[in-house]
DNA sequence: GCCAACGTTGGC
DNA sequence: GCCAACGTTGGC
């Protein structure tokens, strides 16, 4: 019985935000379109069902995490590679011998308070988050203790 | 809109 | 395998 892991995964409210995943159905979304190896690893070998995910509006005004989910199902084809209709096709990607993965994510809960990425950068114990140290990832791995930290903060009245 | 950081591509 | 050019991300 492995140990359940944390992760912070980025969206562009414009494209997706916290509240489309509210809304779907089950409030349960295929984490699909990633194509960045780093991001495919980890949702591939790492992310397991149970695994909590902080989800972060990046490129917002003003940018932080909103609210919290949970992984429902691991690592799969992302089968919008070999969709050339879809947003990110990948010729290389094929069901045969797929490319890149995703999983699927549940909503868990909107913070009670939206925690701004200036804040997170203020925050002692969240120094070494990749989101602070200038990281792209859209899918970063996320300590024990920062997850504690910034659901604490999110809790806040 | 600017631009720094970083990943990817492709020529050699 | 190196590395310059280029594209993207994303905060400000």
């Amino acid at each position: 019985m492995s140990q359940k892991r944390y992760w912070l995964m980025k969206s562009e409210p414009g494209a997706y935000s916290f509240s489309d995943l509210i809304g779907e159905e089950n409030s349960t979304a295929e984490w699909d379109g990633v194509r960045n190896y780093q991001a495919r690893n980890m949702m591939r070998d790492d992310m397991k069902i149970g695994d909590g995910v902080i989800f972060y509006h990046s490129n917002a005004k003003p940018p932080g995490a909103v609210g919290t989910a949970v992984v429902v199902r691991e690592g799969y084809p992302d089968h919008t590679a070999w969709d050339s209709e879809s947003e990110h096709p990948d010729p290389r990607s094929t069901p045969d011998n797929p490319v890149w993965y995703m999983v699927d994510i549940k909503a868990v809960a909107e913070f009670e308070r939206f925690v701004p990425l200036r804040e997170i950068k203020a925050t002692p114990g969240l120094e070494e988050m990749p989101l602070v140290k200038n990281s792209r990832l859209s899918v970063q791995p996320v300590t024990k203790q920062e997850w504690d930290i910034i659901l604490a903060l999110g809790a806040q009245e």
